[in-house]
DNA sequence: TTGTATGCGTTATCAA
DNA sequence: TTGATAACGCATACAA
């Protein structure tokens, strides 16, 4: 049926074993003979079996992504699309196969990564997120599994590669915006708090607060899910409150979005009554009305040197532990005005 | 090493295919000797090499996913991650990995896409896209791959499975809706004209000014990439004409971002100055200023529905050609006005 | 109900 | 420089 290394052999009068040499072009084989090889190959239509392959190697040539949810979820945040085309490009560079993780719950997903990697599918993978505790993150490092994350690790982070952006120097830095402009009742809008952006973000965010000479209230401070309903959840939240902020640090323009929706639903108008700096600066920051002032944090590039780290550490086992910083910086559209 | 089935094997007393029985959980295995073996594969911590079931079973389980461009560029446009999503939904169901096409060039991603399916690293694929006398769909045809598209296929489309909308009555009724509202000048604009989306819509189109008995005029027609410059383009072009529409039916909201941006820059109003429909009803048409009238064509359930044809074709190799048709819907918003 | 033997398509070791 | 041959880990036809 299909045609195999032994077809190409018996064509060729040669040996199997040859052809597979020629297939990795072993200098140790004659120029003659490759030839013969060679067109014996394009002859049969050849192509190598990358399972056969894998199975004799003990490696794949694919990199498994991991996501925090359900892709089906997380997808619908344009962060993910983002840093996957980072990692597509490095992986294409260096000839890699991608492959997603599936799954709907976090156990879900876990046992899915597990398979992916115990049953040899991947050399390795990304971890698109940084949570505390991660079940999966410890697995992966008792097994000496290769894997890099985005994020900071929550513990150890010195022994696990990583890349990921200064997020409480960026905290900071939306905060003294904000500041800047006269703002004093600056509320922090954030995801799970188990999620580490968050946890770095909003500390900086108080970090700011603090140097400034402004309290830092408790009730200011809110964590909703990465998503618009997210964002709309949370601006409720602050809207009850008996003194509501006047500016928003809110760490994902997603969540940002949904914070204008329940804003403009409810007459408020952005950047007059309520001033807005978000993060990630994706396309949506430069579409919504009004354009929302965002932090770049450089998703593309965090995609590609994560997967270029990961490759390198699965080409050489003992690579260095690295920690790369991509640089933020804050955009400045229409959503902040001076109070 | 890792554990294989030969441990596991000694472990319980029992031959290595008695193992392998015993994970396939075949029904001629007593159920004693499987409680053994099934504790024995605890205790070693035995996972199933899915490489070397792969081999032994010529089947992977793995779906390849293949975009119409780069995936570095193609994920710039929110339609792909919303299919992906889809995909990965069907595919989870079933236990089905998702493996995506990398490659810059066409050239290139044909080359990797045959790697993938002759190497054996996929079962079948998906194709994102259809175009006119596309290579590698010629290329799957010939070697029987099973394969599933999104779109129609340019040529016998009732011999390949696809999944698409009745894109011609979806470019019709958006050209009808505009011209209710009184358009007469009304201008499409489209993607690369090698992509049946793009060819179906406009005709589509013409359908309906014809109905209407306006003048179809060939200078209202536009062609660009799919991408938001690709729009900006356009606008532009229909702005230098002697006499510009006032009506645009886009196909895609990506572009439709880029015209509202071009006409901004210009100081033209939407809707008051020019009425806008665009297709695909993303995330950015809700969320663009103003939001954009757009036609929802359920692209969740395109991937949704093409990723479980393609898992029964996998499954079950003479399951009959099909055509699903995901039904489309305009959704009215703030683009449009009476002129 | 279980075991033996062989094949899946490569790579790699050891000889020649 | 090339050829046999044994892995790689599992599935399955055939025996028992």
């Amino acid at each position: 049926m299909t045609v195999t290394i032994k077809d190409v052999a018996k064509r060729a009068n040669v040996a199997p074993s040859t052809v597979s040499r020629v297939i990795a072009d072993s200098p140790r084989i004659s120029e003659k003979t490759k030839q013969k090889v060679r067109a014996a190959m394009k002859e049969l239509g050849y192509h190598p079996n990358f399972i056969a392959r894998s199975l004799a190697n003990q490696a794949t040539q694919v990199i498994g992504i991991v996501m925090p949810s359900s892709a089906d979820q997380a997808l619908q945040n344009p962060f993910f699309p983002e840093v996957i085309r980072g990692i597509s490009k490095a992986a294409h560079e260096k000839r890699y196969a991608l492959q997603m993780s599936t799954g709907e719950k976090e156990s879900d997903i876990y046992e899915r990564v597990v398979e992916m990697l115990q049953g040899r599918r991947v050399d390795g993978v990304i971890l698109l997120y940084s949570r505390q505790n991660d079940k999966l993150m410890k697995y992966l490092q008792k097994h000496d599994f290769p894997f890099v994350v985005i994020g900071k690790p929550h513990q150890k982070a010195e022994q696990v590669t990583h890349v990921d952006n200064d997020n409480v120097q960026a905290g900071k830095d939306a905060t003294n915006y904000l500041i800047a402009y006269g703002h004093e009742r600056i509320a922090f809008v954030g995801g799970n708090p188990q999620y580490l952006v968050t946890v770095d973000r909003q500390n900086g965010y108080a970090a700011a607060l603090s140097e400034a000479g402004l309290p830092y209230r408790p009730e200011y401070v809110v964590h909703e899910e990465f998503l618009q309903e997210g964002g709309q959840e949370a601006m409720k939240e602050l809207l009850s409150l008996p003194e509501p902020p006047t500016g928003l640090v809110v760490a994902d323009d997603l969540m940002a979005l949904g914070m204008l929706k329940t804003l403009d639903e409810i007459g408020l108008r952005v950047p007059e009554d309520v001033s807005i700096v978000s993060f990630n600066n994706t396309l949506l920051a430069e579409m919504s009305r009004p354009p929302l002032t965002s932090i770049d944090i450089g998703i593309f590039q965090l995609g590609y040197e994560a997967a270029k780290s990961l490759i390198e550490k699965i080409t050489n086992l003992n690579e260095p532990i690295k920690r790369i910083i991509i640089p933020h910086r804050l955009v400045e559209r229409g959503s902040c005005a001076r109070r």
